[in-house]
This record gives C-alpha cells, structure tokens and sequence, in this order.
DNA sequence: TGTACATCAGTGAACGCGCGTTCACTGATGTAC
DNA sequence: TGTACATCAGTGAACGCGCGTTCACTGATGTAC
C-alpha cells in the first residue's frame, strides 16, 4: 500500500520510541530487532526500510533520547530554583523505578562507552547540548565554571541514580538517593558561598 | 589427571580474573562463555565442573571485584589525604583509559541493575562493605552522616569516569574529568567548614 | 615394591535457540493517459 | 471518467552464526592391596 508522505516519518518515530523503552529497560544488547518490531506492530524484515543497521538505530535513538532530555530539562526556569527542581525529579523514587521512561545516561552510559565512535559521537553532542544549556541557568560570569558545576552535577545525578537502582536493600537504596539529593542542593548552594 | 587440591580453585579463579578483565572491557552480555575460557587455556565444556551457569559466574565475579576494591581503598591511609588520593587515582586519566582493569561499579553499573536479584544482593553486599570502610575515614561522630558523604563521592566518581569515558571528544573528557576532581576535593573540605 | 583401580578436572562435539541480516514478494495507492 | 501502471512500505521465510548448555568420554594421578 502507499501511504502519505508522513507516514514513513512515523513508523520510523515509532520504532525509535519502542526501542529506546526497550534499550533502557533491558539494555541495547540485550534487546533483539525482533522484540522491537513486534512492538512497534511491523514484521522484521521491515527494519531495514528504516535503519542500515541496528547500530544505526542506537545512534538515532541516542540522539533521540538527548534530545529529548533537552527539552525536558527546558521545561523547569532558567535558574538555581530550575535546576533544584530538576535535581529533585530526577532523584525520585519515580525515576528510580522507572528506567525505561527515565534518564537514557544513567540507563545506558556504560553501554554507550562500549560503543563504536559513531554512536558515541551522537552522544557527546548530545550531552554538550544538554551541558550548556543547564550552564545558563546560573548566574555566573564565567562559562567555563558554571559548565563544570553542571558537569559535576550531571555526573552526581547519573552515579546515584544507577547506585541506587543497582541494590536490591529498599532502606540502602533510599539512602543513596537522599544522600544524592542533599549533596547536589548543597552543590549548588555552596558554589555561591565558598 | 588428578591434581593438587588446590588446583581446581585457582582454575576457577583464573575463570574469575578473566572474566572480570572482558565483562569490564565488552559488557557481561557481550562476552560469550566462549571467549572466557578460550582466554583461560579452557574448554567450553570445562565451565560446568566450576559454575552453575553464566549468572552463577557473574555473581562470583562481582563479588569478587567489589573485594578486590575494597582491598585497593584499604591500601589508601585512613583520613581526608587518604581519600583525597584514592579521588585522585580514580579519576586519572590512566584508570579513564584502562576499562578492564578499573573499577567494576564505572564499567559494569546498569547491567547490575538488569541483572536477576542474586546477582544484584552480591553487588549490594559488597558495596555496603565498601561505604562502612571508607566511612571510617572520616573523623565524623554521627556515622550515618559519613556514609552519606561517602555514598555521593562513590557516586560523583563513578558518574564522572562514566561521562569521560563515554564522550569522544578528548577535551571534553578531559574537562569532565577535572570537574569531577575538582568538585570530590570541594566536598570533601567543605563538609568540616559548613 | 609393583600393579590394578577409582577419581575427577578437563575435552570436544553436539544440542536448540535467537541473533542480525537478506531478499523475493505483496498489494494499496497516487499518477499518467 | 476509467483503466493500466509505477511506487514503495511492509511481509515473512530463510541465511549463517555464536550463544549457553549438555554429555559421553579421556587420561594422569593418588590410593589400595
């Protein structure tokens, strides 16, 4: 059948989404084209009328997901109060147990270190974006120093995100995400006091 | 032929070490039986007589790990130098670059968190251990507050290696790297001066 | 002391299975005449 | 306006391959007599 111009765009879209709930899920390797297809309602031969390969989706899905991130992180106001507030969604008990809508960094970074530089190229440009961005949100007058705060930010939130998933003590987990969660407010607070 | 008692344990720790060193460099489900005991001097069939199955490995082998690390803290002198070296070495640019020799939590980190409830009570286990020791570095009288620094510096340090690791652009590592330095030293002193 | 035997770590071929990928084909639609 | 055709997103069976796992077997050694 032939179908309107869109069409194509969407069905693509579609097995993007799949497989980025998929990937943070159960991890890139772990998940087969197979399972994505069929959840996206296509049969596997389908695929390759989309991708060149599945290393070619991760990268798209990777891109894809930072992209996304971006705008989520966009949402909240452009200051210090913006950032705890992002600070505060991402260290929920929410996000802890939601990998496969949550952040793609703390469900796939050490995955995506293990990746070809293609792939890993999607995500630096990705973070840089996200890196920058966040960095505008403080008042500082030079960049360099406010991109390290959020730098260090960002590694603080993926490291307690993924410790906190990793044991299977419910009191432990609680505590590494607390603990987490007063040392990025304090981060902050502190980079204006020091 | 028959062997010295000793001998099937140090096979089974030769299987341990080497699979530590290709989970580390290629991901757990990356590496096939296979690879691991072709790399061990092995054949695949000998695998059984030592595991139960590949799972039964990769608890072993994390619990392995995380008491090899706790050993290599261990080493580091009891105090605020002591841990200021142990921040130093783990994020230097020799452990940035050396996967399958660092340290398990940076490389291995969201496959734990995918992996079945066993594995995952190993690497619980052992990263209690690690948290109480390095606590004890801190002459702090309540102790859970020490735990709680100690659990946001684990994570800022895993998050910060992860992050270089995972870009492919060498300023931009270096940079997250000495950001990530920079803010470990940062908590640790300003915890005394509030 | 010499020999037959039990032990058991390790061998190596084979198993079913799911992987990523290929390809000849389908069939509903927009377009050309 | 009606019909024949080109398009192309999606189908579905098949491919070789490496995976984790099984199992009958090997053969050097310590032990028993």
């Amino acid at each position: 059948m032939r179908y309107p111009t869109t069409h194509k765009d969407l069905t693509r879209q579609r097995i993007i989404n799949v497989s980025s709930r998929l990937f943070k899920e159960h991890g890139i390797d772990a998940t087969g084209l197979a399972s994505i297809m069929s959840e996206a309602n296509l049969t596997n031969g389908a695929f390759y009328a989309h991708f060149a390969s599945k290393e070619a989706l991760v990268e798209a899905v990777i891109a894809d997901q930072l992209q996304a991130q971006l705008e989520q992180f966009g949402q909240a106001p452009k200051d210090i109060n913006g950032l705890k507030q992002i600070i505060n969604i991402y260290l929920s008990k929410e996000h802890l147990s939601n990998c496969s809508e949550g952040c793609p960094s703390a469900a796939l970074l050490d995955e995506i270190v293990k990746r070809p530089n293609s792939t890993k190229n999607a995500y630096t440009n990705g973070l840089k974006r996200i890196v920058k961005n966040l960095a505008d949100s403080l008042p500082e007058t030079r960049p360099e120093k406010s991109e390290s705060l959020i730098i260090s930010l960002l590694s603080l939130l993926i490291g307690t995100l993924q410790l906190s998933r990793a044991v299977t003590d419910e009191m432990f987990s609680a505590q590494i995400l607390e603990s987490g969660r007063a040392t990025a407010h304090n981060l902050l607070d502190k980079h204006w006091n020091p």
